[in-house]
DNA sequence: AATTAAACTGGAAACGATTCCAGTATTGTG
DNA sequence: CACAATACTGGAATCGTTTCCAGTTTAATT
């Protein structure tokens, strides 16, 4: 009699006589409890069990035959599939790695990433993927973002230089949540991340020495993504291997501008001629660079390695297929990833989660081909 | 002096007089509701305001500047960021977006790749990248997975053919969910998908008449990839191009094996001669392949393309680069990466939810260069 | 057959956000 | 100054899982 009442009044459109005091419009009116057509609890109701009991199924818990097959009929009936979402909130983890390169559309990179992308798979990991094109500002939002959407672990070719912090505060948080983070291209000493790179100037000063040998004089350098650390310090490095060596090469043989593509390469090496007439060899901060500018000279009329030597860096495939074929100097490619994973993946089996810090400094080796 | 009491029975060790029954017990022993250490509800706490203020904060809604100002001291004190999972699990929204591709280490991919990343990125989506490798078991237990960690949208280089209905299925459960989802490669005549490909009966056409045109009276295909449509498409292609033209080409001049990589290609091109000895051009699936194919031909002593025509598939930038440079069937990789993710991103904005069906077959086109 | 151990199941509290509503403060208007 | 409109804030429910306990059945052991 009473609720009918109220419901009368509610239908008229005014709920006011009975209901105006909060508690007890909340006590008749309660959020309209409706029932959930999606979910471990409707697929558990389907099923006759508890929801407890359909998650123990999913998750290889023990469960009864009988229960077994209860729960098996109802999946099959439903289509129903446990939402990561929600399960990655309550229990912690998410599966998710976060992968951070420069370009993914630089095979140097893509080789890599496919690699990652197979052994993470592998263990039963997704992979989410950021370029920052050498920008430290991407290379922050990306890591913010990922701590927002909680990967597992983090796989980063940095672009940072030793001086830049923008992203140090966020990495110390990441790790502080106990985020295992595998830092690729430098090596971080304030941070204790496990890291891998090459050693850029040891591989510079490999070229240099070699061209000289060979009786160059007037070498060049041509370099894209001045904003990435790892090509800066291919600069670097060649402006100490020039002055170790003695040789003499004005500011005007080295060029950089834009991206490390084959465009900026063939773009680039006209105005190194004019500005630096004499080259007799070149030297690049990547393989896609270095085939640009071979053709461009090529297209000038200069002969390759007579004329001009040039010197590639990274060794991707593309480097033995053009014509001549590219020297260059080689970094393990596949072997830093394979190795990154694999450093990543012991730290989120987590039994070595106090493990010792894992370093890796690998020695860039110079591959001689035709084009020096 | 009650609860005294009970709690001396209880530090005694044992808790039983007043608690053997299940309802005194769950009275006077609570769930441990331990304080919240994290999340919105201790930063609104530390803040001094609701919850819901500090989401509308972070939401762009309306917060009065004093609040605000709380808000704000209070994330710097704590360095708190929202939860994106529990957002999403809220929400509906993931703002993720799966990218399903055969091989993101095939250059002709990962160029499209880098479309996506960066328009999506664009929008605010991140996105999770999968590689099927042509397999179309991986292809649906991909899908799954993206279905369970409910990305908004997906992209799929499908690499089902017409005949497999694997992910069929699981297609139809996304979109009934309604999750957008791009099929690039191939019309999917059964779903109601956007799709974008390329006419690849068309391109091969065009190359095998070419070659006719120029005197080729031997032609042979060489394929990877068979468990992959498109490409299995370009060798039936092939053949009926073959037929219909009345060239006379036995089967043994039809190679198709492992991955169309140019390892592949070149391993492959020395059994094609034994086969086929008098083989005077060849059409490779892509031109990853055709570039090993050619490389091994020169090996063997053979002058492309003077005693063998070699023509491509896909024109990815290597084509350019080689020497000789490779005559190949162009398809509009970018155009269509471009396109793709604007079908699906005017899906996203759902304001076009129930727009008409978005379909495009693209012409490819022969690109002459000097392999044949 | 009587215990004891083991396997299994159910109930309810989290996980950390968003979102309705309903209040309260603040401003604007005549 | 009164009163309406508007801006702002708080409370509680909800998204869909997992997980801890306790309770209950089944199996094992002597």
């Amino acid at each position: 009699m009473f609720y009918l009442l109220i419901m009368l009044t509610y239908l008229g459109g005014k709920l006011s006589i009975y209901a105006h005091r909060k508690d007890v419009y909340n006590l008749l009116m309660p959020r309209t409890k409706q029932t959930t057509k999606t979910g471990i609890i409707a697929i558990a109701k389907v099923a006759g069990v508890a929801p407890s009991t359909v998650s123990r199924f999913f998750n290889n818990g023990q469960v009864s035959a009988k229960t077994r097959a209860k729960i098996e009929k109802a999946v099959e009936k439903t289509g129903y599939r446990p939402d990561a979402r929600a399960a990655s909130l309550r229990r912690g983890s998410t599966n998710r790695i976060g992968v951070i390169l420069p370009d993914a559309g630089n095979p140097a990179y893509s080789i890599a990433m496919r690699v990652f992308h197979d052994q993470l798979r592998e263990h039963g990991y997704s992979m989410v993927l950021g370029c920052t094109y050498g920008s430290v500002e991407e290379e922050h939002k990306l890591l913010q973002f990922m701590q927002q959407d909680h990967v597992d672990g983090i796989i980063l070719y940095t672009c940072e230089g030793p001086q830049d912090k923008i992203s140090h505060q966020m990495l110390k948080q990441l790790l502080d949540q106990k985020i295992p983070i595998v830092y690729v291209g430098k090596q971080n000493t304030l941070l204790p991340t496990d890291n891998l790179s090459v050693d850029n100037k040891l591989g510079i000063e490999k070229a240099v020495r070699y061209l000289k040998r060979i009786g160059r004089k007037h070498i060049a350098f041509l370099s894209g993504d001045t904003s990435n650390w790892a090509y800066q310090q291919r600069v670097e490095s060649f402006k100490r291997a020039i002055k170790s060596l003695k040789l003499k090469t004005s500011p005007k043989s080295i060029l950089a501008h834009g991206q490390s593509t084959v465009e900026t390469g063939s773009a680039l090496f006209p105005k190194l001629m004019e500005q630096a007439p004499r080259t007799d060899a070149i030297i690049c901060s990547n393989d896609t660079m270095a085939i640009g500018a071979m053709y461009a000279a090529q297209q000038l009329g200069m002969k390759v390695p007579e004329d001009l030597a040039v010197i590639g860096f990274d060794d991707i495939q593309m480097a033995s297929l053009v014509r001549p074929q590219l020297t260059t100097i080689r970094q393990p490619i596949l072997d830093i990833a394979q190795q990154t994973c694999q450093f990543l993946l012991s730290r989120l089996s987590g039994d070595m989660a106090s493990m010792a810090l894992q370093s890796l400094l690998l020695e860039p080796e110079l591959v001689v081909r035709e084009s020096a």
